[in-house]
RNA sequence: GCCGAUGUGGCUCAGUGGUAGAGCACUCGAUUCGUAAUCGAGCGGUCGCGGGUUCAAAUCCCGCCAUCGGCUCCA
């Protein structure tokens, strides 16, 4: 980053001399950094389709075109008031207040007018103004918004100009002059809602967002992506795949779990068990409803009383909710007797489901829902204790990744408190603490991260993995929490070495988060197609003809002895259309069964990832299944004949 | 919760004021077939729900619900 490099034309434009007119050279921003232009000659699938942050080039572009858009918007609705338009990771948006909404038309037309800009070649003039200057222009233009931003800017206080039509408040940089940018290269993407200034207390404005790129190849590729990524969203291939399923009946955001899905579910859920009894965890069951005490001690019920799933009972003394959390539960079976330093650390886990009523804008798919489990766990440790066993915490959720596959494709958050913020409850010196803890073990790991200020939870800060689903959106799935809050206001002890009470740290913990978001993020991860280990059916038997059928069911009765999920396509259609349906099902193993088949005790494999592998003798494919299974791996081996 | 768009058989979609359509799926029949769709017939929808306008509403208007794209929120 920041190192000039090979001195190529951006866009189309041949040579673009850096200051074209010495006339105004000195009012130029600092020189584009230009680099190699797309080859439009290479294959389409090695394009890279780089983000904003990684190139000077396209930080520019794609600011320049918020301002371009502005201006084309400008032009066409004078009402229409302009706020903030920065680049964001594949293009931009500019925030608009205007009273009547923006339709699919008027994004045409604001297109149409964008390339009319564009193809004029206006210059791109930066200019140095005082605060007062600044504040004089804006007042002329009769912009409220700008003169609120301006309240915020620090000197120097700069302003782009887009010839002499039109200029913004704006720290740059930006292109030389509306030729650089493609007019061929950029698209309006939509409109949507966006609170001025972040805060659904103020105005609503109209978010207008486009992608823009150097050349029309890239755009183009950009653009497939978008419908590759359509075509591997968890919704639709949930329904396709047979996976889950909603129903108005039941309720928004509440799955309904089909066989299939719940093979999943419970595949994840045994394989999570099975790792946590290996690492000293203890199941513990508890209950779907408690009284609102348990929560008011907590604070939950102060904090999130609204996102509750309203109370059963009378009153709030005598009063029920539906948890929203397991914590308060297993501090409960922590407190249900008088615990020795000997038995810590305390490790209770349980696929705890937990409802909350989300905002009815915020439910989608798998990932916001308002019924979920979460694979929780609450572990009571000692100071002494409290850095091992977070260390041993990341070490299970990395292992949990990594065997699911999604190592690689996370980031690591460290969420912190906002100190500006009053929605936390605890100590300062709790918090720090807490906070202390976490860093000490990203550092010991050398873990990469980055922060989020104001991220942390009201009780502690915390350690989250942050995945991508297929449309980019980002989602937090494992996070690790350290808790001196809820210790204390629960009054949990232990009897330490020297026979003192002391209190115990809580760590809360959960490599999944939810078992619903994460499987919504592996469906698009695997594009549906699941690992052998995970996928619902594992090897579908595809008798040639109804002579083979016999045969095809004793031999799936064989593998599903040995724990395979095998089955037969009963259907009577011809091989061909087995076939389809099969792959369309993704099921990753197909065994053709043929009469030379039966003859030989064999099943001809074929598989989604390889192909034909030819004729293998049933023993061995239940072998190879067998082992694929316990090995999370791959229908594996050489072609047989 | 807010802004906007959308809602037609199980699925994907056509139909814009005048008697609800197609493909796939499903059922039945014929075909016994070797690596991504055999042929034919049949079944299936109070057009999201509730009001209104009209001689007449899937189509126009209003309200609600749900979904989608964002914003806000996310223990």
């Amino acid at each position: 980053m920041g190192q000039v490099v090979a001195m190529f034309p951006i866009a189309r434009s041949p040579l673009v001399a850096i200051a074209q007119c010495p006339k105004f050279a000195h009012m130029f921003h600092p020189p584009v950094i230009m680099v190699r232009a797309a080859d439009a000659s290479q294959p389409l699938e090695s394009i890279h389709l780089p983000r904003t942050s990684e190139s000077e080039t396209l930080k520019r572009i794609r600011h320049t075109f918020s301002h371009v858009m502005a201006m084309a918007v400008q032009r066409l609705f004078p009402k229409a008031q302009v706020t903030i338009g920065p680049w964001i990771d594949y293009g931009f948006y500019y925030d608009f207040d205007h009273p009547e909404p923006f339709t699919e038309k008027d994004l045409k037309a604001i297109k149409k007018e964008m390339i009319k800009i564009i193809n004029k070649g206006l210059p791109v003039v930066r200019e140095e103004v005082s605060r007062e200057e600044a504040k004089r222009r804006i007042e002329a233009l009769g912009e409220p918004y700008k003169l609120e931003i301006l309240e915020g800017l620090i000197e120097p206080i700069t302003l782009y100009h887009l010839g002499d039509e039109w200029w913004d408040l704006c720290a740059g940089p930006h292109v030389m002059t509306t030729k650089d940018l493609h007019p061929k290269a950029f698209d309006l993407e939509s409109v949507a809602g966006a609170y001025w200034r972040g805060d659904s207390n103020r105005a609503q404005l109209q978010r207008i967002y486009g992608t823009a790129w150097e050349t029309p190849e890239q755009l183009a590729e950009y653009q497939r992506r978008r419908e590759e990524a359509k075509r591997r969203d968890h919704r639709k291939l949930g329904r396709e795949l047979d996976l889950f399923v909603f129903s108005d009946e039941v309720g928004p955001g509440l799955p309904l779990w089909t066989p299939k899905g719940t093979i999943l579910r419970s595949t994840l859920e045994d394989y999570l068990k099975k790792v946590q009894v290996q690492r000293g965890y203890q199941p513990v069951v508890t209950p779907h409803v408690g009284r609102v005490e348990l929560f008011k001690i907590s604070g939950h019920w102060q904090k999130y009383q609204a996102d509750l799933f309203p109370m059963m009972g009378e009153s709030e003394d005598d009063g029920f909710v539906l948890k929203a959390m397991n914590c308060p539960f297993h501090v409960q079976i922590y407190k249900s007797a008088l615990r020795s330093y000997r038995e810590l650390p305390m490790r209770l886990a349980e696929f705890g489901t937990v409802y909350r009523y989300e905002q009815s804008g915020e439910l989608g798919g798998l990932t916001r829902v308002r019924g979920f489990t979460q694979d929780d766990a609450h572990l009571f440790v000692t100071p002494e204790q409290l850095d091992d066993e977070f260390l041993k915490v990341v070490d299970l959720i990395q292992h949990v990744l990594k065997v699911l596959k999604l190592d690689g494709s996370f980031r690591a958050r460290l969420s912190f408190r906002d100190p500006e913020s009053d929605k936390y409850i605890g100590s300062d010196e709790a918090w720090q603490k807490a906070e202390n803890a976490i860093r000490r073990a990203v550092e010991t790991l050398g873990m990469e991260h980055f922060e989020g200020i104001g991220e942390a939870a009201f009780y502690g800060p915390k350690l989250d993995f942050i995945v991508r689903d297929a449309l980019e959106r980002e989602w937090q799935l494992g996070t690790v929490q350290v808790d001196y809050n809820l210790p204390e206001r629960f009054q949990l002890e232990y009897v330490a070495e020297d026979g003192s009470r002391q209190r115990p740290i809580m760590i809360h913990r959960a490599p999944f988060g939810s078992l619903e978001r994460l499987i919504g993020i592996l469906i698009e991860q695997y594009a549906g197609d699941f690992p052998i280990w995970l996928a619902p059916v594992q090897i579908r038997l595809l008798p040639v003809t109804s002579e083979q059928l016999g045969f095809a069911e004793q031999v799936a009765t064989q593998l599903r002895s040995q724990g395979v999920r095998a089955e037969v396509d009963l259907s009577g259609d011809r091989l061909g259309k087995l076939i389809r349906n099969a792959e369309k099902s993704k099921i990753p193993v197909m065994a053709v069964v043929g009469a030379k088949e039966v003859e030989a005790n064999a099943l001809n494999i074929r598989t989604r990832t390889s192909g034909e592998m030819g004729s293998i003798a049933v023993d061995e494919v239940v072998a190879r299944m067998t082992a694929a299974i316990a090995t999370y791996g791959e229908f594996k081996g050489t072609d047989v004949g």
